[in-house]
DNA sequence: ATTATCTATAGATCTATAGATAATGC
DNA sequence: ATTATCTATAGATCTATAGATAATGC
C-alpha cells in the first residue's frame, strides 16, 4: 500500500501537468502538445486518458483542483474557528501552499472557451468550493458581532480576489515577503487604514498567539 | 473640425474593436478574423493598419488604453485632492466609466504570449499608468497622517485588484449595484470591518457630502 | 499618388482519429 | 486481455504575404 502512493497513477500525472500549465498561461495558450511534451509523451497519447480531448482534460483538471481547494479552505476555516482573523490567516496559508489559482483569469478567458454547459458547471463548482465556505464564515462572524454588517458576498469576493492577486506576485519592485503581505491585507480588511483613535478593544487580539 | 470628431479614423476603429475583444477574452482567444469580422472587413486588411500583425495590433491597443487610463486616474486623483476617500471614489467612478481592464488576466496569460521586449515594455506602461499614480496618493495620504503607515505598493495593488475584480461583475447571485459595492469596498479598506469602539472621529466623514 | 480595402494562398499549427506496438498480468 | 504508449495523417484554423482593385485627392 505504501508503494501505491509513490507510483502516481499516470492519469493523475497528466492532470498535474495540465493544471500547472493551464493555470499558468490559460486554456487557449496551452496546446495538448505542450502538455504531452512536458510529460515526455506524444500529443495523441493524451486521448487515451481523455477521449474527450482538450476540453475534457481541462474540465477534469479544474474539478479536481476545485475539490482540493474546497477541502483546503473548509479545513482552514475550521482550524481558526470562531475567530475571523485567525480563519483568514489560515485560508491565506492554504493559498500560499497552492499554485496560484488565477481565479479571475480562469473565470473569464478560460471558461468562455468551453461549451456553455461545461462553463456553467465549472462556475458552479468554483462557487461551491471557494466562494461559499468563505461567505459562510463572514456571515457567522457578523452573527457573532465580530464584524459590522456588510454584504457577505462582497466580502468573500474581495478576500478571494486579494488572495488571488497576492499569489500573482505582481506587486513588482521591493515587494515584502508573502506572509507579511498577507498579514497586512488581513489587517487592512479588518482594521482598516484609518489610524485608530485609541488602541481600541485590545481584547480582540489576545486570542492570536500563534 | 467638428466633422473630424464624428468620422473616426479607421485605424482608431480597428483599435476600438481590438480593445473590446482582446480585453474581454484575451490575446490568445481572439483571432485576427474575429476582429476583422466585427469590423466588417477581411482579415488580411488588418495588415494595412498594422504591418506587424497581431502582436503589433495588441501592443498599440494596450498602449493607447494605458495612456487613457493614466489620464483618467490622474484626473480622478486630482479631483479629490487631499482627501483619500474622495480620491478613491473618483478613481472608482473612472473605472466604472471604462470597459473592464482585466488587469490581472492581461498581465499574465496575455503578456506571456508577447515577445520578451514587448512584454517588459507593456508591463512598465501598465505600472506607470495605473499603479504609480495611485501609489503616490497613498504615500501622500500617509504623509498627511490620514492613514496609518503600510506598504504603499501593497495598498495600490490591492485597490487596483479590487477595482478590477469589481468590474468583472463576478459577485454572482444577489449582487448589489456597482456604486454600492464600490462604496463598500472603499469603506472596508479605510474603516475596516471591525465595529468601531465609538463613532470615532466623525469629523473625518464630514467632507464627503456628494 | 494615397488610402483602404479585396482575393488567393503559402506555411505553420492544433485537434482529433485510426490503427499499430509493446509490456504487463491473468 | 488490458494498459499505455506510438506513428501517421486528415481536417480545420490561423497568421502572414503578394498582388489586384477601387475610390478619393492633388
Amino acid at each position: 500500500m505504501s508503494t501505491e502512493q509513490e507510483v502516481k497513477d499516470s492519469t493523475q500525472r497528466v492532470l498535474d501537468v495540465a493544471e500547472a500549465l493551464f493555470m499558468d498561461r490559460g486554456y487557449n495558450a496551452i496546446t495538448l502538445r505542450d502538455i504531452a511534451d512536458e510529460l515526455g509523451i506524444k500529443q495523441a497519447s493524451l486521448y487515451y486518458h481523455f477521449p474527450g480531448g482538450k476540453e475534457q482534460l481541462f474540465l477534469t483538471m479544474a474539478e479536481r483542483m476545485f475539490e482540493r481547494h474546497r477541502q483546503g479552505i473548509v479545513a482552514a476555516l475550521a482550524e481558526g474557528q470562531h475567530d475571523l482573523r485567525t480563519q483568514l490567516r489560515e485560508v491565506s496559508k492554504w493559498f500560499s501552499s497552492q499554485q496560484p489559482v488565477k481565479f479571475m483569469g480562469m473565470m473569464h478567458a478560460d471558461l468562455a472557451a468551453l461549451s456553455p454547459e461545461h462553463k456553467e458547471h465549472l462556475a458552479q463548482k468554483a462557487h461551491a468550493a471557494m466562494f461559499h465556505p468563505l461567505r459562510e464564515s463572514f456571515v457567522a462572524a457578523q452573527a457573532r458581532g465580530e464584524i459590522r454588517p456588510m454584504h457577505p458576498d462582497l466580502l468573500a469576493g474581495c478576500f478571494l480576489w486579494l488572495m488571488d492577486g497576492l499569489s500573482y506576485g505582481e506587486m513588482r519592485s521591493g515587494a515584502p515577503p508573502r506572509p507579511v503581505m498577507a498579514e497586512e491585507i488581513i489587517s487592512m480588511i479588518l482594521d482598516g487604514l484609518l489610524p485608530r483613535v485609541q488602541e481600541a478593544s485590545a481584547e480582540q487580539y489576545t486570542l492570536n498567539h500563534r
